[in-house]
Parts: structure tokens; C-alpha cells; sequence
DNA sequence: TGAAATGTTGGGGCG
DNA sequence: ACGCCCCAACATTTC
């Protein structure tokens, strides 16, 4: 055989950028590369890629496409089977990826494996998503942490501050498998239905965006991280975490720009974000370790809990029609943007669970589908971090009040006005409190209540206490 | 990374 | 002048 039809084949996964990619970077260094991706969700039976994820994978192949000098192969179907045709048509000398750690991409991984195995075929895989590898980050008993603190301060402490990201690489030959017809638009990404329109204007997705919403954020959002994160009409967040779940960006990137701007002026800020990246890689450990929590209460003693089914409640919730202004608009700004501030996140998921009754896990498929930065190991873990049955979780009883939550932290009333339009006119006096505004001051803001905008679903009071009376049916 | 209920304190009005 | 009561304001406990 010529040495020269000799081919690495690199298969992009959550890894969907050419710099501080470490098995591209390898894989350019040593040969010949054909970069493949494969749209691989047959076999996946819980947790199907959801529409807005589908959506942002559609534009973030299409820009890593391009920055591969339009050279992506693109693949559909079985993983392994597409890699049994591959070996079978192409001189295959290496096969590198980047490990993912979703149940489903492990067994992928796995198949594969086998498959190169039996074939002894060279492969490689890499740690390219992730801060810590779970397994790296252990107690002394071996075990992984259950709680958050002791995580990151070991983290922190006792290992090596996270690798410095690499640069993309300058050469590469790469090469286009001339016998597979697909490409990228055919690939069941962009539904039928055009409802992303809107959403193509208000996001720029690929490698390049994300390092330029990474800087922006440095410059004028981590300075005040701390004292603005909470407030939703506040541009205060990051905006990285779709970037960074299909990997436009690392978190090793993230880390070591944020630690370089964190002078001590900063440092408060700084600390404060890194948290939050470091929460994010405490729950892909959760989920390493305990793969069923997508759909398992981690505490047991919840199995039995009564939750209501319910559907009139929880299409109200969906579509933003509680009656509760903050409730709506974080919503709203779900289905709009394909995203919602994280404080509106706890409310209203704090409100489905405990004043509705209604199943986490039902909370939990609405923002798969719906959320562009959908990540199977942050959206399990906060849900039933939320619901009070997860690991280090918020203790039941720790019932959000949608009115407070929305004076305490949209105080003007900015956040809620934007996303609820019928509601603009009202004096903020009663904009968290529609309900309780006389006739005459409805009538002048043009609201109609029951109407134009929903009297509240559910008694906030008596819901709460049907809440702790569920809590205390689990018993201790 | 709550909220409500309950407890405590201290200033001021008032008999 | 003094004690009593009221009730913010704050603290603590409970869910």
C-alpha cells in the first residue's frame, strides 16, 4: 500500500473548533487529515438532540466547515458503522477524538473502540471539554464529592491549575472523502417550520464569535460579574454556554483569560465566574458517575413523590401564561432567545416544581428542547438541584416567591416590561402584582386581566403549602 | 443561590 | 416622670 493515501482521521464531536483542540493538533501534526463529524441520535433513547440545539449545530458545522477550508465530512447514522465503512474504503492509519461524557456518547466511544480494536487500528482520545477529568478529581476514599465545596476547593488546591489552551494549528493537509454524498444541509438540523428566523439575528455561532463574546464579556461584564449576575436586565452573563457545550470554545480558554484579567480590583469577579465554570464540570462528574440522574432522582426517598400531572398547568408554564410577571418573561425569553437568565431559571423552575407540583423531569425536557446551550449534565443537575432531590441540593423547602424574586431582582421592572409587552403600560407599583391593580389603573395601561394578560394559575400561598405538605409525605 | 413565622429590642406616643 | 403599649426594625427559627 502507498504510504501516501495514508490518512488520521479526526472525529469532531462537542469539540467544534480548530484551536485548543489537542487531538486535532495532534492529528495535523502527523499526517493527513479527513475531519469527520457524525450525526449519530438513532440509537439514543432518552434526550435526543432538542430543536434549538439542532438548530445552533446546523450554523457551528457550517463555520467549523469553513474554517476547515470546507473539507468536514459529514456523516449520519450509527457511529461505529460509519467507522466500519470508513476503514473499509479509506487507508486508515489513526483515529483521534475528544472524550465526551454523556451516557450516550460514552457507549458511542465504546463501539467504537471495539470496533478499532478488532480492526487494530491506531486511536487516540483526548480530554479537550472539560477542566478535570472525572476520576481525576477524587475524595481520599476514592469516591467522588457530593458536595460542591469540598469539590472546588480540592480542584483548586490540590491539583495543577487547568493546562494552558493551545493555539490552532497553522498547517494542515486536510482531506475530503470524495464518496460520501452527505453535507451538512442534509442532516436533520433546521426544522420545517422557520421559527429560529428571529434567533438567527440575535446569535453569531462558531469558533470566532465565541472568542469575541469571550473578550467582550472580559472587558465589560466580568469587571461588575459579581454584583450584576443576578439582575436579568443587566447584560452581566457570559452568553458562553452554548459555545461552550458543543465546544466552540473551552473551558480551559475561558479559565485562563479570566484568571489573566483577574487583577485584584477583579478578583471578586473573577472568583465568582470561575464558579460557576467549576460548577458546570462538578455536574458532568455527577453525571460521569452516575449516568442514570438524567431521569433518576439522586435521593431515593423522592421516588415516591407526588407529583401532579398536569397539563393545563405545565403548557401554561411553556408558553409564559402563569399570570406571574417573572415567571412569564424568563419564559418568554426562553422561547425567543433560546435562553434565559440564570436567577430566572431558579424561579421558574423553582415555581414548576413547587407551586405547580409538577414533575422536575418535565421541567427538564422543555428546556432540552428549548434552550441552545441544552447540556444534558447542567440541565439534570440544576433541575433536580432546583426540585431539592439532587446532589448538594437546595433544601425542599426553599420555595422561590415569584413577587419578591421580581422586586428583589428586576427591581424597575426592565426585564419584565421587555419580554411582556401587554404589560409595558402598567405603573411598576403593580407590575409584579397585576392582579391586585384597581380596574381603573388596568383600563389605563390597557390591560384586560383574564384577557390580555392571565389572572395567576395557582395561589402562591396555598401552593406553597401543599409543597411542604408533599415534602413531608417523603418523611425523612 | 428563601420566605414566612416567631422572637427581640428600642424609640416614641400617650395616659 | 414613668410605665405601658405599639410597632418598626432587626434577629432567629422553622419550614
Amino acid at each position: 500500500m502507498n504510504n501516501n493515501n495514508r490518512v488520521i482521521i479526526f472525529w469532531f464531536r462537542n469539540d467544534l473548533r480548530l484551536s485548543d483542540n489537542p487531538g486535532f493538533s495532534q492529528a495535523v501534526s502527523e499526517g493527513k487529515v479527513m475531519p469527520i463529524y457524525i450525526f449519530d441520535q438513532e440509537s439514543v433513547e432518552l434526550f435526543k438532540m432538542g430543536s434549538a440545539s439542532r438548530w445552533w449545530l446546523y450554523h457551528s458545522l457550517k463555520s467549523l466547515d469553513r474554517s476547515l477550508q470546507e473539507k468536514l465530512n459529514i456523516y449520519h447514522g450509527c457511529s461505529q458503522e460509519v467507522f466500519k465503512k470508513l476503514l473499509h474504503l479509506h487507508n486508515v492509519e489513526a483515529i483521534y477524538w475528544s472524550r465526551c461524557y454523556e451516557p450516550y456518547q460514552r457507549e458511542q466511544e465504546d463501539a467504537v473502540s471495539l470496533l478499532l480494536q478488532q480492526h487494530k487500528i491506531k486511536f487516540q482520545y483526548f480530554n479537550a471539554s472539560l477542566l478535570w477529568e472525572p476520576g481525576q478529581i477524587l475524595t481520599t476514599n476514592r469516591q467522588a464529592y457530593q458536595r460542591f465545596t469540598p469539590f472546588y476547593g480540592e480542584a483548586i488546591l490540590q491539583n495543577h491549575a487547568p493546562r494552558a489552551p493551545l493555539p490552532a494549528p497553522t498547517t494542515m493537509v486536510l482531506l475530503k472523502d470524495t464518496n460520501n454524498p452527505l453535507d451538512i444541509d442534509s442532516l436533520p438540523l433546521l426544522s420545517k417550520t422557520s421559527w429560529y428566523t428571529k434567533m438567527d439575528s440575535l446569535w453569531a455561532i462558531g469558533e470566532s464569535p465565541a472568542q469575541y463574546e469571550l473578550s467582550h464579556f472580559l472587558k465589560t461584564r466580568l469587571p461588575l460579574y459579581h454584583k450584576n449576575r443576578d439582575f436579568p436586565a443587566i447584560p452581566s452573563t457570559s452568553r458562553l454556554s452554548a459555545y461552550l457545550h458543543f465546544g466552540e470554545i473551552s473551558p480551559h480558554q475561558v479559565w485562563h483569560s479570566v484568571q489573566q484579567e483577574t487583577t485584584k480590583f477583579l478578583k471578586k469577579d473573577g472568583d465568582a465566574f470561575l464558579r460557576e465554570l467549576a460548577w458546570r464540570e462538578f455536574f458532568y462528574h455527577q453525571l460521569f458517575h452516575f449516568p442514570k440522574l438524567t431521569w433518576k432522582n439522586v435521593q431515593p426517598k423522592f421516588d415516591g413523590f407526588p407529583w401532579c400531572h398536569n397539563e393545563v398547568l405545565l403548557k401554561a408554564w411553556q408558553q409564559g401564561k402563569t399570570g406571574y410577571p417573572i415567571i412569564d418573561a424568563g419564559m418568554r425569553e426562553l422561547w425567543q432567545t433560546g435562553t434565559m437568565h440564570n436567577r430566572v431559571r431558579m424561579i421558574v423552575a423553582s415555581f414548576l416544581t413547587k407551586n405547580m407540583l409538577i414533575d422536575w423531569r418535565d421541567g427538564a425536557a422543555w428546556f432540552w428542547d428549548t434552550l441552545v446551550d441544552a447540556d444534558l449534565a447542567s440541565n439534570s443537575c440544576n433541575w433536580q438541584w432546583v426540585a431539592g432531590c439532587g446532589v448538594d441540593a437546595a433544601p425542599y423547602f426553599r420555595i422561590f416567591n415569584p413577587v419578591l424574586q421580581a422586586e428583589k431582582f428586576d427591581p424597575e421592572g426592565i426585564y419584565i416590561r421587555h419580554y411582556i409587552p401587554e404589560l409595558s403600560q402598567l405603573p411598576k407599583k403593580f407590575l409584579f402584582t397585576p392582579w391586585l391593580a384597581s380596574k381603573s389603573i388596568l383600563e389605563g395601561a390597557g390591560i384586560l386581566l383574564g384577557k390580555t394578560y392571565p389572572i395567576p394559575i395557582v395561589d402562591l400561598q396555598l401552593s406553597r403549602e401543599r409543597a411542604l405538605e408533599a415534602y413531608h409525605s417523603l418523611g425523612k
